[in-house]
DNA sequence: TGGTGCATGTCAGTAGTCTGACATAGACTC
DNA sequence: GAGTCTATGTCAGACTACTGACATGCACCA
């Protein structure tokens, strides 16, 4: 029923089609990451420690967009595993270090894999020049939003 | 610790970076509307009715990104709050029309003033063309990543 | 020296969403 | 007419992330 209602007003809306394109990105990272036994928020955590080894967990959670809760749990699961390790005597004051094992860099290796395919897929019709005026939109809108609400995550 | 980690390549992703725009959108989204009791899938519930009075709940899922399992759920809260009703005898095949209450229509009129000013905010850096831009070059991703993905949620 | 503020790590409870499964209604095919 | 496919509604269980709360460590300042 009402098939016309998919397309009236909302898709002349900004924040809704930001809402709809992080959704389809989520969905579609979610089915490549599922084979491989992991979340979005789990690749983005790898993800990060790749980048700068050595992060502390706040940081992480602040990368993953996840509160330092959620990354607390997270990397008890991931040290577990043995894809990350924080030897206690690596603190910095209360920080406590995060670094990828070798198991935790396979681990992202295989993720890549599927991710590349997906932001590729997702860059598609886009040129280069578009992509950048893209980028530096969204950088300004993330940071408009956040002026007024300094939260933590 | 690592101040210089927080933006070194993920600044120059446009994954990541949307990512990052839809996190501060939400979370905005949400402060806004903690104080009426509402949470954005509340809110984006009311929103489509509004638009398109009568849609079912798989439409409204569809529409609000989430599972038509979680929407069941809060439309379940809305007509017992009675905020929506969908009257048996209404029922088109299996669907059942959803349609707003005047209390519904209120709560929807005090969430939106929240809602434009986060909105407001966020486009408070663009300019309508580069909105438009914007806008398509979303609409591209979209279709983009659904075009090897077809979820029915 | 003590106090204030802020960031971090951690524990506990809650809430929202998801996956899996089943039954039903309509459309389409043979 | 029977079979198949698709869409919808619904129930149940599991999971992820969140809010709230507390303790600790460091920096700053009076």
């Amino acid at each position: 029923m009402h098939q016309a209602s998919d397309g009236i007003h909302l898709d002349s809306s900004l924040g809704y089609a930001l809402k709809e394109a992080s959704s389809a990105l989520r969905s579609a990272m979610e089915e490549a990451l599922r084979p491989l036994g992991m979340t979005i928020t789990h690749y983005s955590c790898l993800e990060l420690l790749a980048q700068g080894p050595g992060m502390s967990g706040s940081e992480l959670a602040r990368g993953a967009f996840v509160t330092r809760q959620s990354m607390h749990v997270l990397l008890q699961t991931l040290e577990r595993d043995g894809a990350v390790e924080r030897p206690p005597e690596d603190a910095v004051g209360k920080a406590l270090p995060v670094r990828l094992t070798a198991r935790g860099r396979a681990s992202l290796a295989a993720a890549t894999v599927a991710v590349r395919d997906v932001e590729r897929r997702m860059l598609d019709g886009l040129g280069d020049a578009e992509q950048q005026r893209v980028l530096d939109a969204l950088h300004r809108m993330t940071r408009s939003l956040r002026a007024d609400a300094p939260r933590g995550a």
